[in-house]
Formats: C-alpha cells, sequence, structure tokens
RNA sequence: GUCCCCAUCGUCUAGCCUGGCCUAGGACAUUGCCCUUUCAAGGCAGUAACACGGGUUCAAAUCCCGUUGGGGACACCA
C-alpha cells in the first residue's frame, strides 16, 4: 500500500474563503485517518493576482482552525524552473506547440463563436504549423486528444465520462514563460507524488484535462474527488454579499475553531444522525462514500447553534483562553491582568449556557469585573423602588450575619426573607438581580454572588439600596 | 450555445449502492406546552419533504429512461 498523499491548493489572492478552510478539512481528515501527508502548497502563478498578505492570511487561517500540515507551504513562483522543463519535454515530444496567436485575436474569436452560438475551444490554427519560438512571445500550448474518451472514476461522484473532442488545446505556458493553473498543478501533483486530488466541483471539468497531461508527461494518474459546492441562500455560488465568508472574520465574530470545523464537514458529509463529532471522531469516521454529491446551502443559523453547543461542551479553560482577546478588543484588557486565571473560567462556566458567540459572552461577563456595576436605567427605573428598598436592607443585614459566603445558607436567608415578607420570589429576586447585574437578566443570582464574592456581592446591595430609597 | 454535475421537510441530512422493515428518521429554524427568580439551557409535542412523467417489478424514495429545475466549466484566472 502506497502512503496517501493529498494536498491544499489555495490561491493567494484575498482572505481564506470557508469553502478552501471546508476542502482542506477533507483532505486533512483523510491524511490523518490513513496516516498519510497533508502538503500545503500556495498556486501563486498569477502574479497580477497573488499577494503576501494573501499567503499570510492562509496560514493564519489554517492554523487558525488548526489543520496542520506535514510539508509545505510549497510556493509555485519558486518553481517555475520545473514546469517550464517539463513543459519542454511536452515539446520534445511533440505533445505540445507554440501559439502565435495573440490573446486579444482569440478574445474576439471566441466571442464571435459565440454570439454564433458555435463552440468556443480553440481553433487548432497554430497546432501543425510546426512553428519555433525565437522571439521568445509564444505561448504553448498542449496538444489534446481529439479521439475517444477520458473516464475519471471519481471518489465521489463516481464514474464520469468525457469526450476527447470537446477539449481544447490548453496553454501551458504562457508567453510571459509562466505556466497555467492546469499545467502546474498537474506537474506539482505528480512530483509530490499526491495520491489523491480532493477539490471542489468546479474544478471537475478540468479533471479531463489535466489527466491527458499526466499521461503526456510519462506520470501516474492520481485519483479524484470533487466536493459540491457551498451557495449562499439564495441557492447561487457563496460569496461576500451573502455574509461573511472569510474563515478569521467568524474568529472575530466570536466563533470557536472547532465549532467551525464541525459545521463545515456536516456541510456534506453525514455520519448517521450525529451532529457533534470531536476531531478523533471525524478522523475515525470519515470516509468518502459518505460525502453528499449535490451542493449545501449555507446555513448561518445553525452554524450558531453549534458554535453555541461548543461553548457548551468545550473545556470552560479553553473557552476562557479563546475569549481573552476579545475580551482586550472589548476595552476590558486592563481588568482581564486583574483576574486570576481560575476565576476567568468560573466566569464562563456562569454564563456560557447562555450565549451562542464568544462576542455574546463578552456581553454577558461585562458585569462581573470591576467593583461597582452601572445600570441599565430602565430595568434600574422598574426594580430599584423605594418600596423594595426596605426589604433589601433586611436582606442586606442578613447577609453580612452570615461571616463567610456559602450558597446555601443565603439562598436559605433569602428565601426566609422572601416567605416572611410575603412577597414573591420575583418582586425580591429582580430588584437584587439589579443591584448585582445592572440588569434584569443574568445567571442564577446565587451563582452571580459566588463569582462576585461576598465582598462586592455586599457592596452592590448597598449601592443598589442607596439608589433605591432615594428613587 | 457546448460539455459536465446535481435533485428527500424552508435549510443541513438519514434512507438509495445491496428495492419490501418508510405511515420517510434526525438536526437547525419555527409554533405550543412543561420547568422557572430573569434570560437562557433543558424536556415534551406540533407544522413541514421523496421535483415531474414514463417504465422495470408482486413491490420503487431506492433501479432504468425522459422532462423540468438548479449548479459548474468552456481564459495567456486559479
Amino acid at each position: 500500500m502506497t502512503q496517501v498523499r493529498v494536498r491544499f491548493a489555495p490561491s493567494p489572492t484575498g482572505f481564506l474563503h470557508i469553502g478552501g478552510v471546508r476542502t482542506a478539512l477533507f483532505n486533512w481528515l483523510f491524511a490523518r485517518q490513513q496516516k498519510g501527508v497533508f502538503v500545503l502548497r500556495i498556486e501563486d502563478t498569477d502574479q497580477s493576482r497573488s499577494t503576501d498578505e494573501s499567503i499570510q492570511a492562509i496560514i493564519e487561517g489554517m492554523k487558525w482552525v488548526g489543520l496542520d500540515w506535514d510539508e509545505g507551504p510549497y510556493r509555485q513562483t519558486e518553481r517555475m524552473d520545473i514546469y517550464r522543463s517539463h513543459a519542454m519535454k511536452l515539446l520534445e515530444k511533440g505533445e505540445a506547440y507554440w501559439c502565435i496567436c495573440k490573446a486579444e485575436e482569440l478574445d474576439s474569436r471566441r466571442k464571435e463563436a459565440e454570439a454564433k452560438g458555435l463552440s468556443q475551444k480553440y481553433d487548432g490554427r497554430c497546432r501543425d504549423r510546426g512553428l519555433t519560438n525565437p522571439t521568445g512571445d509564444a505561448a504553448l500550448r498542449f496538444k489534446a486528444p481529439q479521439e475517444g474518451e477520458t473516464v475519471v472514476d471519481d471518489l465521489i461522484k463516481g464514474k464520469i465520462v468525457f469526450d476527447n473532442n470537446v477539449q481544447d488545446d490548453l496553454i501551458i505556458l504562457r508567453s510571459n514563460g509562466y505556466p497555467t493553473y492546469n499545467f502546474s498543478v498537474v506537474v506539482d501533483d505528480s512530483l509530490m507524488n499526491i495520491t489523491h486530488v480532493v477539490r471542489g466541483d468546479d474544478h471537475l471539468t478540468n479533471t479531463p484535462r489535466q489527466v491527458p497531461i499526466f499521461q503526456a508527461l510519462g506520470f501516474p494518474v492520481p485519483q479524484f474527488g470533487h466536493l459540491p459546492m457551498i451557495l449562499g441562500s439564495d441557492k447561487a455560488r457563496l460569496s461576500k454579499r451573502h455574509g461573511a465568508t472569510s474563515i478569521m472574520a467568524y474568529k472575530d465574530m466570536g466563533y470557536l475553531p472547532d465549532a467551525m470545523l464541525n459545521y463545515l464537514v456536516r456541510l456534506g458529509w453525514s455520519h448517521r444522525d450525529q451532529e457533534i463529532f470531536t476531531r478523533q471522531e471525524l478522523i475515525e469516521k470519515f470516509s468518502w462514500k459518505n460525502v453528499q454529491t449535490s451542493a449545501a446551502v449555507f446555513n448561518p443559523e445553525k452554524l450558531l447553534w453549534v458554535n453555541a453547543e461548543y461553548i457548551k461542551i468545550s473545556p470552560p479553560a479553553q473557552v476562557a483562553q479563546a475569549l481573552v482577546p476579545l475580551l482586550q478588543a472589548a476595552g476590558l484588557g486592563g481588568e482581564v491582568q486583574n483576574v486570576s486565571a481560575v476565576w476567568l473560567v468560573q466566569l464562563v462556566v456562569l454564563v456560557k449556557e447562555r450565549v451562542k458567540t464568544l462576542v455574546e459572552m463578552v456581553d454577558w461577563v461585562r458585569p462581573y469585573f470591576g467593583q461597582t456595576v452601572t445600570y441599565d436605567e430602565e430595568a434600574a427605573k422598574k426594580f430599584l423602588t423605594p418600596a423594595i428598598a426596605p426589604i433589601l436592607a433586611k436582606l442586606l443585614t442578613r447577609f453580612e450575619a452570615i461571616p463567610t459566603f456559602s450558597k446555601q445558607q443565603w439562598e436559605g436567608a433569602f428565601k426566609q426573607l422572601v416567605e416572611e415578607e410575603g412577597v414573591k420570589m420575583g418582586q425580591l429576586a429582580q430588584p437584587v438581580r439589579v443591584t448585582l447585574t445592572g440588569r434584569a437578566t443574568s445567571p442564577g443570582l446565587f451563582d452571580v454572588m459566588e463569582v462576585l464574592g461576598r465582598d462586592r456581592t455586599l457592596f452592590r446591595l448597598r449601592q443598589g439600596n442607596e439608589r433605591a430609597s432615594q428613587a
């Protein structure tokens, strides 16, 4: 059994797209399951569109979601000599030819053909002219077979048959000497011994173009697998107008990397009725057989739910760690420095059941920093009334009488007072909630007190009582 | 226009390969109820789908053909 070698080969023309992450994920899962090798290759042969910032963005994104690669990142622009020498081999073998048709001419001929409703493929006018390239500005075309058929046995879609007579003689070296995509991928996939080429559905029709090049070069043809596309809610290919598509944008919006991967893998793959998978489970259970053949609509609502699940089930310490940068971004950097890691974890536990993103968590957690609390005016007006002040004062006295905080004891004292005063639980609970958190909604009161600690609880109770009596 | 892919609730999907167990299962969203000190979470229940038309068969969501619809590709982009 030869070792499985797969790759993720993005072109650095922007941020790392969530569709790209999904493609990388399927490759990565297969590599890890098969104890194979996962290669990262940057396809930057288009000089006008590739940028170094994009390369950094890809690396940053891959690292954030934790898809680690074993080889690379390779950069195609560092391998130019390799492509050229292989192109020359094809020329020598008579499998390629120089073409002096100008780009503009080809363009207008294509448009003409389109208008007449004819085939848009290259008419092959330079094919048998035996041209040389003395001025160095000709393009090199591959002599694509025009008879028979090319059969691809796709890992996901099964057997697909293409007629060779529709295939174009595609350009493999541009007039500027740079290789084109369909040529450089073939050379790289061959030289990097890629055994399984798994990429997006949009590359499906590139496959019958590439297969003959593998063969002409004398390389074995790898297995292919084409992942269905991700669509927006209008069933059009997912793009910016459907919302955020950059993986790092989701980091900023408070999503956990594991949640992103879990959602993305379920978009096109399934294992019975299971929704939530650990990475290890994914590696074990992944199978091409269970990859969907049809495109999937990206559903932000479900992503949100998956994220909420991960906030609940992930180790709180891990969530706390992911939360810190967002707290800093929200201007709570100073406060975070003054608290212990243990307390921060406690805080996460306090609110994790009630939020769907880390950004929401930042908001929920805000009242627990600092000595005093800022009231939501509407809540204060509604609950911190003169009528409640005397009861609040009694509660304060009873709490003060208990020397150390104990959830059971404080809750007992609270309930006893409620009974004695003949009020409903909520009549006292809401005012207390506002005194402690400044808001009308919060986690359970006694959990809040525990996180606040005895001193701050009493302090805020006094503060609230003052406000109530003056109202 | 040519070539290719695809088709189960609004969405992600199970089932399809190896027809009967499907009165089509789960999840998100949505509606109602329960729990409840608020907000969530949780629990229970409900609405909701085999695109259409022909075959094959005792039997079709499942196999075959066609139609329709959606998507992709047809660059000196990747």
